[in-house]
DNA sequence: TGAGTAAATATGGGATACCATGGGAAATCA
DNA sequence: TGATTTCCCATGGTATCCCATATTTACTCA
């Protein structure tokens, strides 16, 4: 099935609401999750959103560790912690959250970027930087220049 | 079964379409995608195209990685962001999004290249160019001038 | 064989539907 | 009650749908 694809860029209103791309939107309905989960990105500048397929990799994470021990009340607090739902209007638009304007250092433009299972929310000058340089790797990743991947990297 | 093979050349049209060469619509109708997926080239100024079996080498290479870690995030945007599903409208046609363009440099033609399990979208001078200095390469290769080439050639 | 006919294709253009966006009014909260 | 949020409607621009036409290719039948 087609996830999120492809990027788009709108603009934030004055009443800090704005559009989600159409393309996402009918992905979402299609994924079925009511409203729109969001989780701050542990090492970039961007939420991570989506809907029930998000959050099943993210639960999938947790579950590495066993329930009611420290590393998992660590994880699910790091990771639960940093979400929230958000609503989506009868027009298809999100209100931003002071979580996601702050850690996404957003003004009057959004740009949301699609990943296949999960999309991101990103102040689109900042997306070009980090755009051009996983560019420069995914290249460098693709061509075989680097070692073996990282399978299990810490969120 | 056969895969995109031959390349055309179309006009666009004052509205930014241009039709898709029947041949390759044939080949798109088997695939069985929705549409047609998109991605601009790493490595040169065309746009991949293609279905299902395009789609298939995408995901493959990002699941090199777990998902959620830096290096799929970095991947997927790399990959994903840069690629769009374009609708085909009920005469074979395409909208060219202003990422196409731009990326392809287009103007007023299109050459459409089969490449087998995908086809590329050029401007058709530049696929000249492109095409001469192809010619050249794989003949050094096919006569053993030319070392092995890289491994994963990007998609 | 060869003119005539039918089918497929590329292309043009009008009409309609969709989408991002702005703003007002009702509802909710502190 | 003032501020904020939620719902609803308006609008301009664009994409999509639908139909028309020219040109080529394939086919038919005398």
């Amino acid at each position: 099935m087609a996830g999120f694809v492809s990027h788009f860029t709108n603009r934030l209103d004055a009443k800090g609401r704005v559009s989600i791309p159409a393309p996402f939107r009918a992905v979402l309905a299609r994924d079925g999750f009511e409203g729109l989960y969001c989780i701050s990105s542990a090492h970039c500048a961007a939420v991570d959103a989506g809907g029930n397929q998000l959050v099943a990799e993210i639960q999938n994470r947790a579950q590495q560790f066993a329930k009611l021990t420290p590393d998992h009340d660590m994880l699910a607090a790091a990771l639960f912690g940093a979400s929230e739902i958000i609503k989506i209007d009868g027009d298809g638009r999100m209100t931003l959250s002071d979580m996601i304007r702050d850690h996404a250092g957003l003004s009057d433009t959004v740009t949301f970027v699609g990943m296949d299972y999960k999309f991101q929310i990103w102040e689109p000058e900042q997306f070009r930087e980090y755009r051009a340089e996983a560019q420069k790797r995914a290249l460098a990743m693709l061509s075989g220049q680097l070692p073996a991947p990282s399978q299990g990297e810490p969120v």
